[in-house]
RNA sequence: GCCCGGAUGGUGAAAUUGGUAUACACGUAUGCCUUAGGAGCAUAUGCCGCAAGGUGUGCAGGUUCAAGUCCUGUUCCGGGCACCA
């Protein structure tokens, strides 16, 4: 007989899988579908880490598990493969990024391959690929067509060493990611992305979302909604009145003086000439300050204006202040300060000596006009970056912007020899001068050089997943009426930023026809993170990565690998990684083998000996084959029906100690055929390949068992009986009697060690049916 | 500071509406077998105790016949946001 030898059984049906094309989908009018996805990876050059195993698995267990149901099953993968990785080698190396990107998204296939996912490989799609980024141009466009997608001056943060803007993200303790310089600030014209148009809509379709909680609530901080006023205050000297934005109006009489922030647009209007220089002084002074500085200190700072605005309430002459703790990118850059209410103004009452006064609350209504406002800001999408999705925009003679017209889409990267971005503050794109040059309409224009954040990129492949090589359009339509929206998401990072993203892209095609719904997500699984053995988050630098490769390598198989990482706890935690009981899940997944092997009566060479198991349950299973086993049958079902309810609840871990259970059950009463078609067929979605080699002897389908409520009862239960709230008796019961409480009652009462207790008489008992328990009160 | 989670054996963790706490796995111990393997199989394993029994889900209370689960307070740990007026 045989040895269970998981790289040969993997190889084999991985062969069958791929040549048979196995996990095609097609569309099925009438069939129901479901479609699952996973956030697709960014092929970095390391290959797969144990983390990827966890997020595919998982989307892999629900794969199989639902195709089995018989549902039409899409489940595609692509790669995420714009950004700076990719393009900081190129820089190092002055390899091609679209080479470097070729090897690893090879390599992560050949991996992910290796791992036995059911994948329609047809289907499988690359943001930086021009077939697609084609079309992520054509979502640009539609956005600027609508006026979503806008040019602004704003102040970003800029690393002077590199000479590039940098993204909020990539700006770490106010230190440059790539170089560690201190960044600054820099006001550069910019493309954005109006999310805000849509910021009501998308806080108020969070509640009805089936996303975890924690996500949820993540989301709505970030669009941070609040309901206030703004309230015009006039200034004295002809200056421009101010606006303010308060959440609270009523505390206006409390309102003893006005801050603006230090960008504030009319903040020179407010000065004069004794104040000039020193408010001059003090606005460059707080945009140079460092994110540092800002974090570590709170330390109210500010300048008199030199201005007095007048209380609408009080008509009072109140002091204009400039200060940082007013920021210029929420409400209108200008608050009242009411330190009577507020303690930042309090805070600032007190060190620059203004008056606090505890007036009374008035009519939220009084002076202001009711406004709303978010936290949220629009979408900075541009990039000064070789390795990103070209922004199809043309500029005539005077500067204007234009549109690339759809029909010269795409706007291809253009080859250049030097990735660096250079002095310039544009991307490496504008060193192709044949490239710059574009006619449009007869007139000469001269392309844009930033490049799309890669957020961009994946709002939208969802979609393209359903027709992933339509040449006409970005989606078809009756494929994404067909498939879409996803029904599983499952990822383990991007609480906002993406998973904002893609639901700002859906509402905006949603209003433009493309897309019959407003959700792309029905549910999100948000899966934790897997540590290393010592607990610490894996690093190359410490040492302490996890090769899932090795895993399987070592002669584990993926098999094993796979059914880990399900088992390894509860799929939103973190977890740490735990080579020994690696090891115990192969051991089970052996015994799923030997038990399915030894039952063949032709085996007669099980390697045991006469061990207490091998003589007995080798021979008694081969013996049970074809004939009712009514030892296990209570078992089985319970397995199928924990199994089952389990994976549609995502308790992976308690559906595999099910499994587990069950052959320990199978071990000691002896497995019938039906045993383990069943134990195969529930095996499936974790252990794919072994479970199709016990098939294939079995010579059964793969179809989902079902399970029978009347086989999960059995003829004699167990009433347990406590005492004042204690354990003190267990009884058996013929089922039969459960409804004859005053029987139960009574035997409960005879019960010798029961007796013991109620020597000095019972104030009353109660008979919990459900629970089958009976308590006694002394 | 604010908003979410979480705390159960030596370890990772189980536990429908409140109803036998510790399933499953690791580790450990003992034994069996041996084609000698870091394999397989069996039994035991919360803590104290020889036992009867007692005790036990971060801590302190409360509700209840009954609390890991509900309520009040508190400590610690993790995550998110962080001068958002």
């Amino acid at each position: 007989m045989d040895r269970y030898e998981p790289l040969k059984i993997e190889e084999k049906w991985q062969k069958i899988w791929d040549e048979e094309k196995a996990f095609k989908a097609y569309e099925k009018p009438g069939v129901p579908k479901m479609y699952v996805a996973e956030m697709f990876p960014y092929p970095s050059g390391a290959g797969l880490h144990v983390g990827h195993v966890r997020n595919f698995t998982i989307v892999d267990v629900l794969t199989r598990f639902y195709r089995q149901q018989g549902l039409n099953v899409l489940r595609p993968f692509g790669y995420d493969t714009f950004g700076l990785p990719a393009e900081n080698y190129a820089i190092k190396t002055g390899t091609a990024p679209q080479e470097v990107t070729k090897v690893n998204i090879d390599n992560f296939r050949k991996q992910a391959k290796r791992l036995g996912y059911a994948v329609d490989w047809d289907r499988e799609i690359n943001t930086s690929s021009p077939e697609y980024y084609k079309w992520t141009q054509w979502c640009f466009l539609q956005l600027y067509k609508k006026g979503l997608a806008y040019q602004k001056e704003s102040y970003q943060w800029w690393c002077p060493e590199d000479q590039t803007v940098l993204a909020n993200e990539q700006v770490e303790n106010g230190k440059c990611w790539r170089c560690g310089h201190e960044v600054e600030k820099k006001k550069m014209k910019q493309w954005f992305f109006k999310i805000t148009e849509y910021a009501d809509e998308l806080l108020a379709d969070i509640d009805a979302l089936d996303w975890p909680e924690k996500i949820k609530t993540m989301q709505k901080n970030w669009i941070g909604k609040s309901t206030g006023a703004e309230i015009d205050f006039e200034v004295e000297g002809g200056a421009p009145h101010i606006t303010v934005f308060t959440t609270r109006p009523d505390t206006i009489l409390g309102a003893t003086f006005l801050v603006v922030a230090p960008e504030y647009a009319g903040l020179e209007a407010l000065t004069n000439d004794n104040t000039r220089e020193a408010v001059f002084a003090y606005k460059v002074k707080s945009i140079k300050k460092s994110e540092i500085e800002r974090q570590e200190n709170k330390e109210k700072t500010g300048v008199f204006t030199g201005s007095y605005a007048i209380n609408p309430a009080t008509k009072e002459k109140i002091p204009v202040y400039v200060a940082d703790y007013v920021l210029a990118g929420y409400g209108t850059g200008a608050i009242m300060a009411v330190p009577a209410y507020d303690d930042r103004d309090r805070e600032f009452a007190e060190k620059f000596d203004l008056p606090i006064v505890e007036a009374e609350l008035i009519d939220r209504d009084a002076y202001g006009t009711p406004k709303t406002t978010y936290k949220m800001r629009d979408w900075l999408i541009s990039r000064q970056r070789y390795w990103g999705c070209p922004i199809p925009i043309a500029y005539d003679k005077e500067g204007n912007p234009h549109p690339i017209p759809e029909d010269q889409l795409p706007v291809l990267i253009p080859e250049v020899e030097d990735y660096k971005p250079d002095n310039s503050g544009r991307s490496a794109l504008a060193k192709a001068k044949d490239w710059l040059k574009v006619t449009i309409d007869g007139e000469e224009m001269t392309r844009e050089t930033d490049t799309l954040d890669g957020y961009a990129c994946s709002s939208w492949y969802l979609w393209r997943y359903t027709s992933p090589h339509d040449s006409e359009h970005a989606w078809d339509q009756e494929a994404i009426k067909y498939w879409a929206p996803t029904d599983i998401y499952v990822g383990a990072d991007h609480a906002v930023a993406h998973l904002l993203y893609i639901r700002f892209w859906c509402k905006f095609f949603a209003d433009l026809g493309y897309l019959p719904f407003r959700e792309p997500v029905k549910k999100l699984i948000y899966h934790g993170y897997i540590n290393a053995p010592d607990g610490k988050k894996m690093s190359k630098s410490k040492g302490n990565v996890i090769d899932p490769l090795d895993v399987i390598n070592d002669g584990y198989g993926a098999d094993t690998l796979r059914t880990y990482e399900m088992f390894i706890g509860p799929v939103e935690l973190d977890a740490a990684w735990d080579p020994r009981s690696v090891g115990g899940v192969y051991r089970f997944l052996n015994r799923c083998y030997n038990l399915c092997m030894a039952s063949d009566s032709n085996s007669g060479s099980r390697p045991a000996g006469p061990s207490p198991w091998a003589a007995g349950a080798n021979s008694r299973a081969a013996a049970l084959r074809n004939t009712p086993n009514p030892e296990s049958e209570a078992i089985r079902h319970k397995t199928i029906k924990k199994v089952t309810e389990d994976i549609y609840h995502q308790n992976f871990n308690t559906a595999v100690a099910a499994l587990m259970e069950y052959v320990n059950e199978l071990y000691k009463v002896g497995a019938s055929e039906e045993d383990l078609v069943v134990l195969a067929k529930l095996l499936m979605p974790f252990a794919p390949h072994l479970a199709s080699e016990m098939l294939e002897k079995l010579g059964a389908n793969d179809e989902w068992p079902k399970w029978d409520d009347k086989h999960l009862v059995s003829d004699t239960v167990e009433v347990v009986v406590q005492v004042n709230g204690k354990l003190r008796a267990k009884l058996s019961v013929n089922a039969s009697e459960l409804d004859d409480e005053e029987k139960i009652v009574e035997m409960a009462l005879n019960d010798e060690k029961v007796k013991k207790y109620t020597e000095n008489g019972i104030k009353k008992t109660i008979f919990v049916k459900r629970a089958k328990l009976v308590s006694i009160v002394v």
